[in-house]
RNA sequence: GUCCCCGUAGCUUAACGGAUAAAGUACUGGGCUUCGGACCCAGCGAUGAGGGUUCGAUUCCUUCCGGGGACACCA
């Protein structure tokens, strides 16, 4: 990355002016350097003389007129300016802007890629079973699926895992209604009917119906409890009940995923450590970590800084903290990651900091790094929407819903009308669903987001039909070139370019910048905003100059090459996001 | 009660302590007898309130107001 470049040679400056005496020695430290938006400050700046003038007691802008001073020459920089209280702006050159689009086009969905840079473990989508998927799981699955993308691209081994909720309460609360509702009074073949045909509909309802009777009868959450237990102590019937309920639940989270083109490497449900949990408590007694209060076993935290977890319920039954603690130590040992990455809605926040903790305190975790990258929930303009109260929106109806709307801008549009049947039906799907997920990516993860149909279903402005449309333009336009490939050598010879040509090219190169950014901030809305300017910089290009008629060979050519990088950076960018380009719409 | 997060144009959102706070949407006006109008241009309009630190604060500290979440037998 050219940063890296820049920061190189402001070292060196620095150094110079050292050897000069300006400065009493070469300072060595991080070199912030950004894109300004005014682009008559150039096409990065850095801020280091004010900094540094500051530390030294020097005038800013006498130390950013020296350090321009001795500025190295280099190639990829037209000049260098010292504005303002001392601001350092630099002036990319058109060779470097003009070579780096040469890049794109060389390396097509490989320009900024990585390699060999560590292990990182991605838990991310993880919804409960026996509930229904519901629109607040989508943001953990398409969240951590970008988070998963962007550190893949950047040379990472990432191993995703779902983590679904297959274990604990709930599911004592699951197995009272089906046992004590849905299987009353009926024989044996009966029950196995029922059981055979259990839907999620069904699973949903009877979910609800519990908390609904337990609001008139508390003591039905004692019932729940105890039914969980007969599961952990291994009673059969409670087991044969949760493989089913289990089965549909799975089998739901596999369309659904089909549905979002996602797919997860691993599903470990909580289940799977059933059995490793006795160890951890081991673990924890050994060190001398858990405590026995109110007749149940719990963790403290040195000086309270995070108030106590909870190994084992007073009945003795385990938690999700001693779950998340045997999940932590069988990953850390299986994989060997340095940083794992855990997605989940924010309220787990205070959880999550107590199992990193503890992880390390327990001697689980040294220098493995942890991040625990929440999101917001999706909030009704009244408030909050309840599971328990039934308030859930379908993902399913949302999906339909869009690709409904998609259809219907599709039919009333011109190019539509030779596209066969079958491509309008995948284009929408397309469309529709890239536009759900957008619309969740393109915010910062950790806010909420009130749920807006018409937001939701926006296929237009900032919105990913906008960049898919962006992209099928350039298609269409390359597809009419009789320049099939425009390549490198399709550079040569141009001296001018205009305002707009510049205005995209300033933007291309920065792309592998804008991935390493929103990967080491968990940002994919980073990526959202980077493309979404691509196109608006496109756009603009577009609609004030031609392409194919462009006024000398050598410009077409120029703009067909423009176009083609302009479409693999879009895609690139979609593809990050885990969203389709199509080739038309 | 304690802790955490949030408060930015009418609405939905951006902004690593930097330069005139950036977009989308809505609204108003305009553009191309089209290489794809799901487009482009212009206008309107905002940092909850008060202190502090700083050459410089949406960003850091503090008080207040408002919203959300967590805080032992949910996950």
């Amino acid at each position: 990355m050219i940063v890296k470049e820049l920061e190189k040679l402001v070292q060196a400056a620095l150094f110079a002016l050292a050897k000069e005496g300006v400065l009493d020695a070469a300072p060595v430290e991080h070199i912030a350097f950004e894109h300004p938006e005014d682009k008559k400050h150039g096409d990065y700046s850095a801020n280091i003389a004010l900094v540094l003038g500051e530390k030294i007691g020097k005038n800013p802008r006498e130390l950013a007129e020296g350090i321009a001073r001795v500025f190295p020459p280099a190639e990829f920089l037209e000049r260098v300016e010292v504005a303002g209280p001392g601001f350092l702006n630099f002036f990319l050159s058109r060779a470097y802007l003009a070579n780096e689009l040469g890049e794109i086009l060389k390396k097509k969905e490989k320009y900024g890629k990585g390699e060999c840079r560590g292990k990182v473990i991605i838990e991310y989508s993880s919804p409960n079973i026996a509930k229904p998927f519901g629109i607040g799981h989508l943001r953990s699955t398409i969240i951590g699926q970008a988070i998963y993308n962007l550190y893949k691209f950047l040379g990472y081994a990432c191993v995703g895992i779902n983590y679904p909720g297959d274990w604990g309460t709930p599911h004592g609360k699951i197995l009272y209604e089906v046992h004590e509702v849905l299987l009353k009074d009926k024989s044996a073949e009966e029950k196995k009917d029922i059981l055979e045909n259990l839907s999620i509909e069904e699973l949903e309802r009877l979910y609800v119906q519990f908390h609904k009777d337990a609001a008139s009868n508390p003591a039905l959450e004692e019932v729940a409890r105890n039914w969980f237990k007969k599961l952990e102590d291994g009673d059969k019937e409670a087991r044969m009940v949760w493989e089913y309920t289990k089965r549909v639940s799975f089998r739901e989270f596999e369309r659904i995923y089909r549905l979002l083109d996602v797919s997860i490497d691993h599903t470990i449900g909580e289940s799977f450590f059933e059995d490793k949990m006795d160890e951890v408590i081991r673990d924890f007694q050994k060190r001398g970590l858990a405590t026995e209060s109110r007749g149940a076993l719990i963790v403290s935290f040195p000086n309270e800084e995070l108030s106590p977890a909870m190994l084992l319920k007073s009945d003795g039954a385990t938690t999700y903290f001693t779950r998340d603690m045997a999940n932590m130590k069988y990953r850390l040992k299986r994989w060997k990651p340095s940083l794992v990455v855990i997605e989940t809605g924010v309220e787990q926040n205070l959880h999550f900091q107590q199992v990193f903790l503890a992880s390390r305190l327990v001697g689980y975790a040294k220098d493995e790094q942890f991040a625990h990258v929440y999101h917001g929930l999706y909030r009704s303009k009244e408030g909050k929407f309840s599971t328990r109260k039934g308030e859930t929106i379908h993902l399913e109806d949302v999906l339909h819903d869009a690709k409904a709307r998609a259809r219907e801008i599709l039919d009333s549009s011109e190019a539509s009308r030779e596209f066969s049947e079958n491509e309008k039906q995948e284009i929408a799907g397309v469309v529709g669903i890239g536009a759900v997920k957008y619309n969740d990516l393109s915010q910062h993860p950790s806010g909420d987001i009130v749920f807006d149909w018409d937001k939701m279903l926006n296929l237009r402005g900032n919105s990913a039909p906008y960049l898919q449309y962006t992209y099928a333009r350039c298609q269409s336009i390359l597809r009419k070139s009789n320049l099939a490939g425009p390549s490198y050598s399709h550079l040569n010879g141009v001296k001018d370019v205009n305002e707009e040509e510049m205005g995209v090219l300033r933007l291309l190169y920065r792309f592998p910048e804008v991935v390493e950014d929103a990967a080491r901030r968990f940002s994919p809305n980073m990526v959202c905003s980077f493309a979404f300017s691509v196109a608006q910089a496109y756009n603009l290009f577009y609609n004030t100059h031609r392409v194919l008629e462009a006024e000398t060979k050598e410009i077409a050519n120029f703009r067909l090459a423009l176009t083609k990088a302009t479409a693999q950076i879009i895609k690139n960018c979609l593809f990050l996001l885990g969203i389709q380009a199509p080739e038309k719409m």
